[in-house]
RNA sequence: GCGGCGUUGGUAAACCGGUUAAUACGCCACCCUUUCACGGUGGAAUAACGGGUUCGAUUCCCGUACGCCGUACCA
C-alpha cells in the first residue's frame, strides 16, 4: 500500500447529498489508483448540530454504492479516534502554541459586542465587516490589550475564543490540483476562530491538526471551501508543517437547475432527489428522499456523478467503477460548476437496467412489487423483467410496466376502446373468450398470434381493430410489450377472465 | 461592498492557435412498432462583450459584464 492517504469528512449534521457523494468518489478513486487508503473522518465539533444517526446514515450510503473508507470510526485504522470530537486535547495546545508564536490571540469579545461591531462598520459599501485588520484593534483582544489587562481576564475564567491573526500584508499562493496556481492577499481576509469559548476547534484548526496527524497526502473538498484555504496554508506554515501539507484540489459545486448551489430546496422545487439515500431527519421529522430508494442503481450513481464535472476526454459515457478507478484524471477535472440533470441521471440509469442478468435484476426489482402488494414468483419475475427492462429507467418502473403479469388490471381504459367499438367486437371477444378459457395453454407467442388472427378472419374482422382492445382488456391501458408475449405469460385462463371483466364493464 | 472561482447549444461537455466547433441528455421530424416505450435516421440549437498578442484566435493576455461561492464561536 502505498503512503497516499485522503479523507472524506463530512459533519454528522444532516443527509449526504449528492455533492457530498461525489467528493467521497474523487477521493475514494485517486486513493485506489494510487493504491492508496480511503479515510472517513467525522467533523463532529459542533455538538449543537450534531444530528443522531447522521454517521451511520454516511456509512450506510457509502455501503450502498461501494465506496467502503479503509479507515472509520466504526472500522477503526492505526490513526484514530476518527471522530473529531474524540481528538480534543490536542487542539487546545496547537491553539495556545499559535498565540505563543504571536500567530494567533485571545478574544473576549461576547456575541453581543461582536454584533454590535458587525452593525457600527456596517456600510452600504460594506455590508459585512470583518474582525480583522482593521477591526482587531478596537476590539477586546490580546493585541489591543495590555498583558496584564489580558492576564486579568484570563484569570478571572472570562470566556474567549482564540483567532489566527492574519498577517498584514502577504500573499499566500498554493497550488491546486485542478485549478493550478491561487492567490490571496492575507490582509483581506478574516481573523477566523481557531478555538471556541467551549474549548472546542472551528474546521480550520480541526482539518489542519487532524490531516497532519492522521497523515493525510490529499485533500479534496468542494470548492466552497476555497476562500478560507488561505487560512489553512498559513495554519500549516505557522505549526511548521509546511513540507507535510497535504496537495489540494477544490471541486467544482454540484448545482440546482437554477444555477445555485444544489441544496434540500432544488429537491422539493424539482421534483427529484438530492440525497443518495432516504433521510429522515430526526429533529424535525422531515422526510428528503434519496436516490436509492428512488430506483437509481448504485453503478449508474457512481458514473453519473464521476461524469458530473469530469470526463476522460473519449465519447465514453458508460463507466464501470473498474474503469473509473484506471482512468480517473484529477487535473482533468473541469473547473466550472455542473448543473444537476435528472433526465440524463434517467436516461444512465436506464442504461444500467439493460446490463446483467434478468435474474439479478428481478430482486432488486422484487421489494417494489411487494410493496405495491403483489408477491411474484421468481422464475416468472425473471422472465417479465426480461421482456419489460428497456422501457424502464428507474425500478419503480417496473411496477407500473410489470404489475399487470401477476394482476388483472384494477380500472382499464374504456374511453379507448369504446373510440372504436362495434356490436360485433363484443361478440368476437366473446367467443375467444370461450375458446380461451376452456382452450389448452400454448407456450408458443406465433401460435397465440395465429389462431388469434384465424378468429379474426372467420369473423370477418380486420385484426387491427381488435388488437388495441385487446391490449386494454389485459394491460388495462395503451403500453406494454407485444400482447401476445403478454397472453402467453398470463396465461389463456387468466386472459379469459379479464376478457370477461372487460365485457362486463364495457 | 470586498475576496476567490468561473463563463462553449436548454443541460453535460470535447478541442488544449488553423476544425464544416465533436458527442451525450433533452427537444422536433421521419422510420420501426396495429399500444407505450426501446431502437434507428435526420434536424433545430453553442464559443458573454471589448481590447490586445499573432500570419491566424473558441483556444493565450488584459479589461468589462454576468454568475456562483465565501465574508459565523457552521462545516
Amino acid at each position: 500500500m502505498s503512503d497516499v492517504r485522503v479523507r472524506f469528512a463530512p459533519s454528522p449534521t444532516g443527509g449526504l447529498h449528492i455533492g457530498g457523494l461525489r467528493t467521497v468518489l474523487y477521493n475514494y478513486l485517486f486513493a485506489k489508483q494510487h493504491g492508496g487508503t480511503f479515510v472517513l473522518r467525522i467533523e463532529d465539533t459542533d455538538q449543537t448540530r450534531y444530528v443522531e444517526g447522521a454517521e451511520e446514515y454516511i456509512h450506510k450510503c457509502l455501503a450502498w454504492c461501494g465506496l467502503q473508507p479503509d479507515e472509520s470510526a466504526l472500522q477503526g485504522g492505526p490513526y484514530g479516534p476518527y471522530r473529531q470530537s474524540e481528538r480534543k486535547a490536542s487542539y487546545r495546545e496547537y491553539a495556545e502554541k499559535l498565540v505563543s508564536s504571536g500567530h494567533a490571540y485571545y478574544a473576549f469579545d461576547t456575541s453581543e459586542e461582536l454584533s454590535k461591531m458587525r452593525e457600527d462598520f456596517k456600510t452600504p459599501d460594506n455590508p459585512s465587516p470583518q474582525y480583522g485588520l482593521i477591526t482587531r484593534g478596537k476590539m477586546k483582544n490580546s493585541l489591543s490589550l495590555s498583558e496584564e489587562e489580558t492576564k486579568a481576564l484570563l484569570d478571572a475564567n472570562t470566556p474567549y475564543v482564540i483567532r489566527i491573526k492574519m498577517p498584514d500584508a502577504e500573499r499566500v499562493s498554493f497550488t491546486d490540483m485542478i485549478r493550478g496556481e491561487v492567490h490571496f492577499d492575507t490582509g483581506l481576509v478574516d481573523d477566523k476562530v481557531l478555538l471556541k469559548a467551549d474549548g472546542m476547534p472551528t474546521y480550520h484548526l480541526a482539518v489542519v491538526v487532524d490531516d497532519y496527524s492522521m497523515k493525510i497526502t490529499h485533500a479534496f473538498r468542494g470548492e466552497e471551501w476555497l476562500p478560507s484555504a488561505p487560512v489553512h496554508i498559513l495554519l500549516w506554515r505557522y505549526l511548521g508543517w509546511e513540507a507535510q501539507m497535504p496537495q489540494w484540489a477544490h471541486l467544482p459545486l454540484i448545482l440546482g437547475p437554477d444555477g445555485a448551489k444544489l441544496s434540500k430546496r432544488h429537491g422539493s422545487k424539482y421534483g427529484f432527489p438530492i440525497f443518495a439515500m432516504n433521510w429522515t431527519d430526526p429533529k424535525t421529522g422531515e422526510i428528503n428522499e434519496g436516490f436509492a430508494e428512488r430506483g437509481f442503481l448504485p453503478a449508474a450513481m457512481l458514473n453519473i456523478l464521476a461524469l458530473l464535472g469530469w470526463n476522460d476526454g473519449t465519447e465514453q459515457e458508460i463507466f464501470s467503477l473498474e474503469e473509473l478507478v484506471q482512468k480517473f484524471d484529477i487535473s482533468r477535472v473541469n473547473h466550472s460548476g455542473a448543473v444537476f440533470d435528472f433526465d440524463k441521471a434517467k436516461w444512465f440509469n436506464h442504461q444500467y437496467l439493460q446490463m446483467g442478468s434478468a435474474e439479478e435484476l428481478a430482486a432488486l426489482v422484487k421489494p417494489y412489487l411487494i410493496e405495491n402488494g403483489i408477491k411474484p414468483e421468481d422464475a416468472k419475475l425473471a422472465t417479465v423483467v426480461g421482456l419489460i427492462r428497456e422501457r424502464c429507467h428507474l425500478l419503480p418502473d417496473f411496477v407500473t410496466q410489470g404489475s399487470f403479469f401477476f394482476k388483472a388490471p384494477d380500472l382499464i381504459d374504456k374511453e379507448s376502446i369504446l373510440k372504436k367499438w362495434k356490436p360485433e367486437h363484443a361478440a368476437f371477444f366473446e367467443k375467444l373468450r370461450e375458446e380461451w378459457k376452456s382452450g389448452q395453454e400454448s407456450s408458443d407467442v406465433k401460435d397465440l398470434e395465429q389462431k388469434f388472427e384465424e378468429l379474426a378472419t372467420t369473423n370477418s374482422i380486420k385484426k387491427g381493430e381488435l388488437m388495441l382492445p385487446l391490449r386494454i382488456m389485459l394491460v388495462g391501458g395503451k403500453f406494454g410489450p407485444g400482447v401476445f408475449d403478454i397472453m402467453q405469460i398470463i396465461g389463456k385462463n387468466e386472459a379469459a377472465s379479464r376478457i370477461e371483466t372487460a365485457l362486463k364493464a364495457l
